[in-house]
RNA sequence: GGGCGGAUAGCUCAGUUUGGUAGAGCGCAGCCCUUACAAGGCUGAGGUCACAGGUUCGAACCCUGUUCCGCCCA
């Protein structure tokens, strides 16, 4: 074999796989496949984007489970996508502008379009990239973009449908509104942030009330109170003359249940245009609508002098005014939450204004529904309730946007009779009339289009072979963080247009926050970038460390030290194929044939077979911690520390070489498992090996999963390595313990515990011997050697023969410490077997087993105390 | 205000479904460059499972309450 290095360098390995599996069209998946198939679409990343954690985990879980279907014989597809994020990506150009001194109304709306597509040709295909670097195993050739064509008819189908159907109206309604981004926002897309405010308490006439938005007293057209307030029955339903900032104005006083009496003085005010539950308020009692504030976040014609103020000068000047006029009462500091643009953190501000909306309930019905009879498991469980929570209060989805970004509402407006017309194809005159028609200006919000993906990106309105082949998707794999915004939508949508399910599971994973438990963000200055982390440890030890510690309902504290701890991993198993590779000249599986396996043999293919099982179980149940962590538990600590070191004695030995042949044979074939085990977590370190290694097939990517059998399993080899191991780590502990230099040799008596045992036990010992640096022999009548040191392995006892190898004072505390251990053991035993209450009623079998555990103690103890005894005799005695 | 989750070794976390004297990684201590690997080997120390009650023969685990921390919704 050629020599390669004793380190591995994933810079010499991950580019060129990638390359080669995406040239061999591995990826790609055909409809036509005769294979049950398997289908995840990924959560678009903003086309804006560029990885972060949260793509990094949530894309590493999708390939792990897709390159495992893929290997267990599924036709697999994950279909990969962008989503064209109105507001952000919108906002990316107006940045862009603004350095060069300009906005987007100099350049036009068709101008300012054409040049956001522009630099997505450019700049969109960034984290694709970078997916393609962290090993995603998508199906390019089948990528997909929120924008394209396709998918934008899809959209188009769906909101002329929904129409036809009475499920989307337009309608004057109170809305998020932010100023700074300058267009509406879903109840969604408005996120809360703690803010030290006012609460001010002006006087309303005779009523007192308080307020944290004085401004928008210009804008009141009622007091209310809560119906059953004594306090306030008398002013019910009276117009009330009061003074003001600008002269006295009339609010009539409503009753209304929205009223909270304890909250401040149990009087509000009613500013429909400008509170969304004044609104409702207003509309319950024909309040006028006063809107003072406008679109820019400045103060109307309507705030006479006030009018053109910013609403937070506003509010300063206002309490000036009021205070002047002796309005205010008193304030007090008051800390609440205030409602931000997700995208620019700008204060919200509600306003009417002519909006489109979908109703909710009846498409939120089918899909709580589906959830309710399990059609769509959501893992971990628990977020079922959430989805229930909101599914249940929806209310209804505001999706038009003022931007210029975005898919443009299929809906025109004749110049001449004012008719709208909803329609499919673009129109150009009116289909009434005939005369001029515009289009609706504003777009739809992106989550109506990312809400189609499942089925969208697979060709519908068309009826395609893709769809029938991979619609419902197998599994959705996403942050907590969009269940509402997608998850939700998806279900109702997928439901509504394909009848069925989007996706048969969905598993929501955790947030990657820093090793102090924050959230990373820019702001905060903790993010760590996967890339450079990739850089520094490869992209396997990456992806391993994340599935590592993406444990079901916790965040992910990601510390650096523990993708340095899986980078060693990954050394370790480089290591060990070296070895394995360096020692394979000769090797002809023919000669094996002839000898039959031995025990440590046995052992780890039992070892291996049990392993495959456990990680198929874990990755069935979305627990890819537990899958990470039987492979590594058995590669490193029962392949290298144990068959490893017990395989070496077969391939250095010359005048054994059916041996030989057969060690060199199980090396191959567990090794070769192993890393098809391990592949879909660490696609390129084991794609690099496996290669080198005696294999079948053209790539591990396409090679089978291995498949744990009960034929495999070999109970009798694992319950006959236990003493084996035992009474290596046993001389090992006393060879510790009592400071012997692992150079010295050291002598050993086994006394088997029976003629099975001994039989065994006579077999390994040159394995005992090998491992444990020493001359063991086994002697079923044996007595306790003079100045030994003592220890019990599977109720064989075994002696370590110290004389003048080392004084025995160590030997003596390690005894003392193994009695006291003993003693507490039977201490505790005794104390429970005492009581009657647990013979009586604890279940025979672990009453039994506590007994038995008892009487071994008993005897340990025994042993102990004689070998304590002969030392502490030979030690005054010689 | 309503809801959800968390508190287990110095640190980060498993384990709680199905109750039977607690596990991992990192870190720490001792010994060792033994020809796969010092990004390593061998050995070891370290936990009244947040607190208080309850159920049970027996509780990290089930029930009730408390404290602290996080998140979501209004």
């Amino acid at each position: 074999m050629t020599s390669i290095s004793d380190r591995y360098d994933p810079s010499q390995v991950e580019a060129r796989w990638y390359q080669e599996w995406e040239a061999r069209g591995y990826f790609h998946a055909e409809a036509a496949s005769p294979k049950k198939p398997y289908s995840i679409v990924i959560p678009p990343p903003n086309v804006t984007g560029s990885l972060h954690m949260g793509h990094a985990l949530n894309n590493t879980l999708q390939d792990v489970l897709v390159r495992m279907k893929r290997m267990d014989g599924y036709n697999t597809l994950w279909m990969p996508g962008t989503d064209h994020a109105g507001i952000a990506t919108q906002n990316v150009i107006e940045r862009q502008l603004a350095a060069e001194g300009r906005r987007k109304e100099d350049l036009g709306r068709e101008a300012f379009v054409a040049r956001v597509w522009k630099w997505k040709e450019e700049s969109g295909r960034t984290i694709i990239t970078q997916l393609k670097r962290l090993g995603a195993s998508c199906d390019w050739t089948r990528e997909r973009f929120t924008m394209d064509p396709g998918l934008s008819r899809a959209v188009r189908e769906v909101f002329v449908r929904l129409w036809e159907e009475g499920l989307i109206y337009r309608d004057d309604y109170i809305v998020n509104w932010c100023p700074r981004c300058q267009t509406a926002l879903s109840d969604l897309e408005v996120e809360r942030e703690e803010r030290d405010a006012e609460f001010v308490y002006i006087r309303y006439g005779p009523l007192t009330l308080g307020t944290v938005r004085p401004e928008t007293k210009l804008g009141d057209t009622g007091l209310a109170v809560h119906p059953r307030d004594r306090r306030y029955k008398r002013y019910v339903g009276q117009e009330l003359e009061v003074p003001s900032v600008e002269g006295t104005i009339r609010m009539r006083v409503v009753a209304d249940a929205a009223v909270d009496p304890k909250f401040g003085t149990g009087v509000v005010k009613v500013t429909p245009g400008h509170d969304p539950v004044d609104f409702e308020i207003g509309r319950r009692h024909q309040l006028p609508i006063r809107t003072v504030i406008g679109f820019d976040g400045r103060m109307t014609e309507l705030a006479g002098k006030y009018a053109g103020l910013d609403r937070f000068e506003c509010r300063t000047r206002i309490v000036e005014d009021l205070r002047a006029l002796g309005l205010v009462e008193r304030v007090e500091p008051y800390r609440h939450a205030v409602g931000v643009c997700y995208r620019c953190r700008t204060v919200v501000e509600p306003l009417v204004s002519k909006q489109w909306f979908v109703r909710m309930t009846p498409l939120a019905a089918p899909a709580i529904k589906a959830v309710r009879e399990g059609r769509t498991r959501i893992t971990p469980r628990g977020w079922r309730k959430t989805y229930f929570a909101w599914m249940e209060n929806i209310r209804d989805w505001c999706i038009s946007r003022q931007l210029w970004w975005g898919h443009r509402i299929p809906v025109w407006y004749c110049d001449g009779d004012g008719s709208m017309h909803v329609s499919r194809v673009d129109l150009t005159e009116c289909p009434r009339c005939g005369g001029a028609v515009h289009q609706d200006t504003d777009v739809l919000d992106t989550w109506f289009s990312s809400g189609l993906w499942p089925f969208s990106t697979l060709g519908w309105p068309d009826e395609t072979p893709e769809l029938s082949a991979f619609y419902p998707t197998s599994c959705l794999v996403t942050g907590f963080d969009i269940l509402f915004f997608w998850v939700a939508r998806m279900m109702m949508l997928g439901l509504k247009f394909m009848g069925d399910v989007p996706f048969r599971d969905v598993y929501i994973h955790a947030l990657v926050r820093d090793a102090e438990g924050q959230k990373m963000s820019k702001s905060r200055g903790n993010v760590i970038d996967p890339l450079l982390v990739m850089d520094k440890y490869g992209t396997d030890a990456f992806r391993f460390t994340l599935a590592a510690l993406a444990a079901q309902g916790r965040d992910i504290r990601l510390a650096e030290e523990r993708v340095e701890g899986y980078r060693n991993f990954a050394n370790k198993l480089w290591n060990a194929a070296r070895l394995v590779l360096a020692n394979l000249d000769g090797y002809d599986p023919k000669l094996a044939r002839g000898a039959a396996p031995g025990l440590a043999e046995r052992w780890i293919r039992s070892r291996l077979n049990a392993t495959a099982g456990a990680v198929r179980n874990a990755l069935d149940g979305y627990r890819f911690n537990d899958a990470a962590s039987a492979i590594y538990q058995f590669l490193w600590h029962e392949f290298c520390d144990w068959y490893l070191e017990i395989a070496k004695r077969a391939l250095y030995a010359t005048d054994a070489p059916a041996e030989r042949a057969r060690t060199q044979q199980t090396l191959v074939e567990v090794l070769e498992a192993t890393l098809r085990l391990l592949h879909p977590f660490m696609p390129f370190i084991t794609e690099e090996l496996w290669q080198r290694l005696p294999h079948r097939g053209a790539s591990i990517m396409v090679a089978p999963y291995p498949r744990p059998s009960r034929t495999k399993a070999d109970p009798a080899a694992e319950r006959d390595m236990q003493p084996i191991i035992g009474i290596i780590s046993a001389v090992r502990n006393i060879r510790s313990e009592s400071r012997v230099p692992p150079s010295v040799e050291l002598t050993v008596t086994v006394k088997p515990a029976s003629k099975p045992q001994a039989d065994l036990l006579a077999g390994a010992l040159p394995l005992i011997d090998a491992l444990a640096r020493c001359a063991a022999t086994i002697a079923p009548e044996a007595t306790r050697p003079a100045n030994s040191a003592f220890a019990a392995v599977d109720s064989a006892e075994v002696f370590v023969h110290l004389a003048g190898v080392v004084d025995l004072a160590a030997e003596r505390q390690r005894l003392a410490k193994e009695l006291k251990k003993a003693e507490d053991e039977i201490r505790f035993l005794d104390g429970k077997l005492a009581r009657p209450e647990f013979v009586e009623r604890a279940p025979a079998e672990v009453v039994e087993r506590e007994r038995g555990r008892l009487e071994e103690q008993r005897r340990l103890r025994a042993k102990l105390g004689d070998s304590l005894h002969s030392i502490i005799e030979s030690a005054s005695g010689g």
